[in-house]
DNA sequence: AGAGTATGTGCACCCAGTGCAGGAAGGGAA
DNA sequence: TTCCCTTCCTGCACTGGGTGCACATACTCT
């Protein structure tokens, strides 16, 4: 019984009964209340109204859901790395980024917090966000393999892109721990940990 | 029809039909021949002999075949790690650590190899192995915090944790990319470029 | 011959995900 | 209006991983 969404839509063929959007919505309320795992994928077509067989229309499976538009924040990450001049050091450009990057308005960002634990804390999410994650990688060792003037797959820029987002998701685990830290605050601190090599202090007993 | 490991073992109870050793082993076998989805649980439990039902006394899920014996590495890493003094700084024993964590007698470098293809290629593996590195880089964590008088969940040891299993893993996928590279000479170089924040070459527009 | 214990096995499930065939809803042209 | 084309929705049957449970099977020890 799909609702109308309604309106001519100017192309042709049957509209489309509900949106990515707004099944994660749906998703999503049924994952606070009843928790990831013991939702089912028919619990979520039954509340959105469709066929259980439609939601794989929309998402190609469970744990993609709480990723939302991934993609198009990706495309934003290149062009915005792209954005500097090499007159800004590597490192730098890459912090500055990934700080922008994390800046949520205010009034998203419980929104933002759920999406985040649930990625991060849920194991079968965890574990699939590492596919994810790699795409995200690509375009941090695609920067760097520019800048260093070495292919995308060398070791430098694998290992960079790698390592960036290890911290990063350090700096993640941090601010859903404890509610009073920033979050955009953490993430400055952990890339800079990361580019300075941890720090003199973790490098022996010089005191 | 369970295959007679006889002998008195000394202990009450049935005797084990097979042994996880036995079962990693049938299993790369049929993995190698069809690879690692198209293989079934049904046609490992087949072709060792079992039920399939048996099979997940054994292991927890087809996923965690390809990790052995996952656990002792894990022992021995943080017994690796106790064995330094306070004088050799904190990145330098982890690196030490890790490469000769990776040093495989040549005899068993081929398994090795497979089994590290399997892990880092086929994307359900690299999906599971997130939930495996965690107690991987709890153990990195913990020596850290030690180290730098920390908890273990604070930012700075996590941060490190990641990252050093970043750039090992950029290394790994650099050793299966090309087999003419030494595995311990790439970590070597990954957690140096990573101690040293990556390398005054990186830092910006100098030259 | 039991008693107690560890292990193997069959069965009935649940759930995620896929391939396919067909139906329903829309636009545009004849 | 009618017919065609396109796009989306849906039901069905099936595969495969994984689980809970009851019970059978071997084995040791007394």
């Amino acid at each position: 019984m799909p609702r109308d969404t309604s309106g001519p839509t100017g192309r042709p063929g049957r509209r489309r009964a509900t949106s990515r959007a707004e099944l994660e919505h749906v998703a999503f309320e049924l994952f606070a209340e009843q928790g990831f795992e013991r939702t089912t994928i028919d619990d979520i077509a039954r509340a959105a109204s469709i066929a259980r067989r439609t939601f794989f229309h929309y998402f190609a499976s469970k744990n993609d859901v709480p990723w939302g538009a991934f993609d198009e924040q990706l495309r934003w990450l290149r062009e915005e790395l792209d954005r500097y001049g090499p007159d800004v050091p590597l490192m730098e450009v890459i912090r500055r980024v990934l700080v922008d990057f994390n800046r949520v308005p205010p009034e998203e960002a419980p929104w933002h917090r759920r999406r985040m634990e649930l990625l991060l804390r849920v194991p079968a999410l965890q574990a699939h966000s590492t596919l994810r994650y790699q795409a995200w990688r690509q375009v941090i060792a695609e920067f760097v393999g520019r800048r260093l003037g070495e292919p995308v797959d060398a070791l430098a820029p694998q290992a960079i892109a790698y390592a960036v987002l290890g911290v990063a998701l350090a700096a993640y685990e941090q601010w859903l721990d404890r509610d009073d830290a920033e979050l955009v605050a953490l993430l400055d601190t952990a890339v800079r940990a990361l580019a300075s090599g941890f720090g003199a202090s973790t490098e022996g007993p010089a005191r």
